[in-house]
Formats: structure tokens, C-alpha cells, sequence
DNA sequence: CTATTATTGAAAATGTTTTTCAGTTAGCAT
DNA sequence: ATGCTAACTGAAAAACATTTTCAATAATAG
């Protein structure tokens, strides 16, 4: 199920700022906080108000449509969120994100956390930072001269 | 080592304002923003100037000192930071932060991130949200009555 | 096509953070 | 203990970010 139905069966309509919002966010390669998303769209010739899009982004979020990504430089960007559990890694030198998938893996740092603290534990944020291939590549070609 | 140590030896002084902003944290049980921070050490009677929290902050988090929580808000908070490697656990209701330990368990979850991703893994933000022992308390008693 | 109301954006308001710079103070040397 | 230095402070201003107000516009159901 896209986006557009999501927001549909939701009750929301589907205005053209919130289909521009979409697909920059869709087509961008790294987080995007919402003065950059504005700016961006208004370089590409497309005229909305910075209020439509910090509204935008509020809903999409509460709607579970966009992620916040974390950046490494301490600004929150968003970014489309695939169906399901998932979350971002971020390369900390050109910013591009790509999520990877699931929560599985933490069923026993979860029990220990519970044991640790007595807190019930219900969600959780994470995120992981490092270099992506093309950088590491860079870095690489860099270090051999 | 304590933070004055800390602070000391990078070459920074002990000035009242970074004193009474950081007894304030270290006895919050919930993390705290700059204008949070401010206002009540205002009520205090202590007197002192909006930017220097920020200032303060700002500094403390780039030695380590303090670490960010993410409230289930939204808004960021500032925490004590023990030594070594920790992260935090917050209440989704009365907003109490309590730290765990350690990362080891992460260890399969980072090989198959790099695995997926083909990313290079430096680092990582995690936190975890659920309800501390006194909310579930709380909501047990309601739930019989 | 029309009517309804959700949505928009300009302008204003509000909130947050940073810069500027003169005054104050922490802590080192004597 | 005293003096000195420069780190640090805070008021005011500036800059930046976000939200509110409200009339106009647009999405969509019938």
C-alpha cells in the first residue's frame, strides 16, 4: 500500500505540496530537515509556503510515512519509511542514508535492559553511523597516494 | 573521574554558571533542555544568562560530560553521561530517564547491518522507551479498581 | 458541475538560538 | 595574600526556526 492511499484511508487529502514534499523526500539520498525541503523545492521552481511544509512533515510523521534520520552533525532530517520495522544507517561524511530492516536481533538486549532497569520496554530508537561504500572507496583511493 | 576533573584537564575552567548547571542535571530524574534548565535554576533564585546554558551544554556534550535523550515528545533532553559506554531508557510517561549499559549485544546486529548496508559501522544511537517501574505501578492500580 | 471543507500561504507572532562586546571572575604565578 | 590574564559571563541585539491567524484556493464527494 503507497503513500497516497495511506493518507486517503487516513482522511487526508492529497495536495499538491504534500505530493511535491513526497517525492523530493523519495528521490533524496540523505535526510532532509524542513528549511532544506522548502528551499530545495523552491530552487526547483515550486511555490509552497515553509508552513505547508513543516505541516507536512508533521502529519506524514504522525502518520508513520516519513522517518526522522538523526545526522551525525546533530540536525534531524526526514526520510520516506518503508512498511514495517526499519531503521537508518548514515554515512557521517556525505550524509546519505539507507535503511536496513528489523528489530529481531535486539530480543536480548531488550530482556536485559528489562532485568536492569524494571522499566517495561515498548519501542525503541536506533540508528547506526559510519561510512558508506562510496566513501570508503574515497578514503581508500586517498590513502594509497 | 569526576566531571570537574574532566573538565580541568581539557583546559576549561569551573565557573559557577557550569556548577550549578550540571548539579541541576545530576539531580534531574528527567532529561532537560536549555530553556527547561534556565527557567529552573531562575526559580532557584540563581542568576544567570540563557546563553550560558546553551554555551554550557554545547561544551559538556562535546567532552562527553552529558548525553542527549530523546523524549517520546520529541524534544531533546540533557543527561549526565557516566564513563564508558551507556545509553538511556526514558519513561513514556513521566519522562524518567535511567541509563543501561554497554553495547556487546549489538555485535551480530552491526555484521549484519555492514553485511546489508555495505556500510563501514562506527557508531550508533540507541535508546529505548517503555514505562518505568513506578508508571506500571500506577497503571496496575488503576487497571483494578 | 457545485458545494463543502480541507488545505494553502502571506504576514505576523512566537519561540529558540547565536553573536557581540563590555564587565566579571577563576585560577595561576609570585 | 595579591595581581594579572584571559576565559567566561550576561544583556541586548541579531539571526534563525517554527507556529498561529485567517482569507483564498483546491481536492473531492455527490
Amino acid at each position: 500500500m503507497d503513500w497516497q492511499t495511506l493518507l486517503a484511508k487516513a482522511g487526508y487529502r492529497l495536495s499538491e505540496p504534500r505530493k511535491r514534499i513526497m517525492k523530493l523526500m523519495e528521490t533524496a539520498e540523505k535526510p532532509l530537515n524542513p528549511l532544506a525541503i522548502h528551499r530545495i523545492l523552491r530552487e526547483q521552481g515550486i511555490h509552497l509556503g515553509v508552513v505547508s511544509v513543516y505541516r507536512t512533515l508533521e502529519l506524514f510523521f504522525a502518520l508513520g510515512l516519513i522517518s526522522q534520520v538523526f545526522q551525525a552533525d546533530g540536525l534531524v532530517g526526514y526520510l520516506p519509511a518503508s512498511f514495517g520495522h526499519h531503521h537508518f544507517i548514515v554515512c557521517q561524511k556525505c550524509q546519505k542514508a539507507v535503511e536496513f530492516s528489523g528489530s529481531e536481533d535486539m530480543r536480548e538486549l531488550v530482556q536485559r535492559v528489562q532485568t536492569e532497569t524494571r522499566y517495561q520496554v515498548s519501542d525503541h530508537l536506533l540508528q547506526f553511523y559510519g561510512l558508506c561504500p562510496e566513501c570508503q572507496a574515497l578514503l581508500e583511493a586517498g590513502g594509497n597516494s
